[in-house]
DNA sequence: GCATGATATGTTATAGTATAACAATTTGTC
DNA sequence: GACAAATTGTTATACTATAACATATCATGC
């Protein structure tokens, strides 16, 4: 079985090299990672959680940036554009990308109990998808694939009893 | 190629195999498809487009029904659960189902120059799902696929001047 | 330096999507 | 008809996202 968010690991490793990485990436392309922008993308590594627009919004607004909705909606498409963030259309949330050098369009696994998004690079997917297009002569020009479930370290955890929920 | 909602084709026939089907669907399983349950299918199968809640709810207020978002909701909530329609997430709009005898989640491509929604049913991709999900120890308890792009009848339409757009 | 255009941010207002909570009504069953 | 369950009515509000225009910052050439 392969490594996951859902396990324990050390996530400050998981935050410093995605901000570094985004800020490198950032000034090949010659794009600005602006300090809002960067607070965002901060506040969403946070967690493998995905994170919704007007909880960082607050997470801003704790830091004395500007509150009104279109900061962070604006800071959230840039991250986004640049492949740093994947929004998770199912549950109007937001995540880190692992890998943002290559483009991609990602696939998500969301365990519905520990709020945790793992992102795959399946060439299986991938290849499904665009056979079936091409069965019907349709031209993909994105997709969105969200599986949600239970993942491994929460089917391990003991049952809550009735009398605990 | 396969046959597609892209083609032309008799859509007379869809909407009233639709309501029919949904009508012998609800008395087998015992509930009930009420007047605004049964008007919210008719709207969505108007065509094969998909159609917004709050599009759907001035469809009902201009026949005289309740103009609360609930109404249509709660219509959409029954019609979902009983396998009538699919919620598109990417785009919060709601599509009829044209197998609603077996539960299954829709795969679907999505034109973005016509607005219309092909449902799939690809054992590829759920398999590659599968896969994905068994690799990582991952229980699957829904998921949504979302194809976006550009349909066979769009691509063969003769592309329009800029100065027409 | 500093004028200029492009990019980014601030600000106000509003559009669009969805649900909570409780009341009233209808339905099926005894 | 009485009762419980399911459905619908009603009011209010929460949550998500963008339009439109003003202001500030940045990079570049002069």
């Amino acid at each position: 079985m392969q490594a996951t968010v859902f396990s324990p690991h050390d996530h400050t490793h998981c935050v410093s090299s995605a901000i570094s990485n985004a800020q490198s990436l950032c000034v090949d392309r010659g794009v600005r990672l602006t300090p809002v922008r960067q607070r965002v993308l901060e506040l969403v590594w946070r967690s493998h959680q995905p994170i919704g627009a007007y909880e960082l919004l607050a997470g801003l607004v704790k830091e004395g940036f500007n509150s009104a909705p279109p900061t962070v909606y604006r800071a959230l498409e840039f991250l986004c554009t640049q492949g740093l963030l994947h929004k998770l259309e199912g549950i109007n949330a937001y995540v880190g990308c692992c890998n943002p050098e290559t483009p991609h369009q990602g696939h998500f696994l969301l365990c519905k109990d520990c709020h945790q998004a793992q992102e795959l690079d399946s060439q299986y997917i991938s290849l499904a998808i665009k056979l079936s297009a091409d069965q019907h002569g349709f031209e993909i020009k994105r997709h969105t694939i969200e599986i949600v479930g239970t993942c491994q370290a929460c089917l391990d955890k003991p049952k809550k009893l009735e009398s605990e929920l």
